[in-house]
DNA sequence: ACTGTATGACAAG
DNA sequence: TTGTCCTACAGTT
C-alpha cells in the first residue's frame, strides 16, 4: 500500500543498513547494480512517496514504488532472490528485495535536489513547513480533491488518505481548494500528519475506531476505512458516492460531506 | 484457472 | 483521457 506512510515506515526499517557495506544486485537486470555494489549506506530517507538511499562516495538510489512496488525483507538471508527482483541490497544478515517499482535509478546530489524541488511539504517530515502547505493548498487552481493528490502541493498523500481525511473533516472533494478556510487548511495539515503517522505505526491505513484492548493488526482490511472502497459510510450508513477525477476513483459520503 | 482491479505517475495523442 | 509499467490478490468461473 504505497502511500507516504509506507515509504516512511520502510525508511525507518532500512535504518538497519546505515553504516553497512551492501552487496547490490539486479536479478531482473533493469538496474545497473554494479554502480552501487559494495558501497556503504550513508542514510535512508523518505520524502513523500519517494525513498532515497544515500551511499558513501557514489550516487544514491532513488526508489518509487508506484502502485505495485514492494520491498521485502529477508533475515536471515535464505537464498537467492526471485528472478523478478529489480534490486537486492544485502548484508551478511539481511536482504531487501525491491519488486515491481515504477522507479529505481541512480541519483546524484543535483538529481536529488531537482526531485525534492518538485515536492510539496510532507506531513510526515519534521522539517516540513505547514505555512507552505497552506499557501500551496489555497493557491491550487482546482478542487481540494485534486490538490491533495498533487505531490507538488503536499507530498505523500494518495487516494486512500485523500478520501479518509476529507471525510474526517467533512469536506466535499469537489470544493475549490482556494475557498478552503484557514481553519480547514490547518486541520487538513494536522489531520493528515496524525492520520499518516498512525499509518506509519500500523503499517497500513486504519481510520475506523478500534476499541481499547483490540489489536489494531486484527482489524479486517475490508472495514479498516470509513469511506475508501466502502459501500456505505462507516459513520452514518449512507451509500458512499464514487466519482472519477483524473483517472482515480474518489470516495465520499454525501451526507457527511455535503456540497 | 481466469478476470478485474489496485494505494502512482508518466508519456503519448 | 488513455495506455504503460507488468505484481498481487480478491473474486469469479
Amino acid at each position: 500500500m504505497p502511500e507516504g506512510h509506507t515509504l516512511h515506515r520502510l525508511a525507518g526499517e532500512l535504518q538497519e543498513l546505515v553504516g553497512e557495506r551492501v552487496a547490490a544486485s539486479s536479478p531482473q537486470g533493469r538496474f545497473a547494480a554494479d554502480a552501487v555494489d559494495g558501497a556503504v549506506v550513508a542514510g535512508v530517507e523518505a520524502y513523500g512517496k519517494h525513498l532515497l538511499v544515500d551511499l558513501v562516495d557514489v550516487p544514491g538510489v532513488h526508489v518509487h514504488l508506484g502502485m505495485r512496488g514492494k520491498l521485502l525483507r529477508f533475515a536471515p538471508v535464505t537464498g537467492a532472490p526471485m528472478p523478478q527482483v529489480r534490486l537486492r541490497l544485502a548484508t551478511p544478515d539481511v536482504a531487501w528485495d525491491l519488486i515491481a517499482p515504477s522507479t529505481c535509478e541512480l541519483l546524484d546530489a543535483a538529481g536529488r535536489a531537482r526531485l525534492l524541488a518538485g515536492l510539496g511539504p510532507d506531513p510526515l517530515r519534521a522539517d516540513a513547513d505547514p505555512a507552505e502547505a497552506r499557501r500551496r493548498l489555497q493557491g491550487f487552481p482546482g478542487s481540494v480533491g485534486a490538490a491533495l493528490m498533487d505531490q507538488s502541493v503536499l507530498a505523500g498523500v494518495g487516494n486512500v488518505f485523500r478520501a479518509e481525511i476529507l471525510h474526517a473533516l467533512r469536506i466535499a472533494p469537489d470544493r475549490p481548494a482556494s475557498r478552503l478556510t484557514d481553519a480547514e487548511v490547518d486541520a487538513l495539515w494536522s489531520g493528515l500528519a496524525a492520520m499518516m503517522g498512525q499509518g506509519v505505526a500500523d503499517g497500513r491505513i486504519i481510520t475506523v475506531d478500534v476499541p481499547p484492548g483490540q489489536d489494531r493488526a486484527d482489524v479486517p482490511e475490508a472495514v479498516a476505512r470509513r469511506v475508501y472502497k466502502r459501500d456505505a459510510c462507516a459513520d452514518c450508513g449512507t451509500p458512499v458516492v464514487t466519482s472519477t477525477l483524473q483517472g482515480r476513483t474518489v470516495y465520499a459520503c454525501p451526507r457527511c460531506q455535503p456540497a
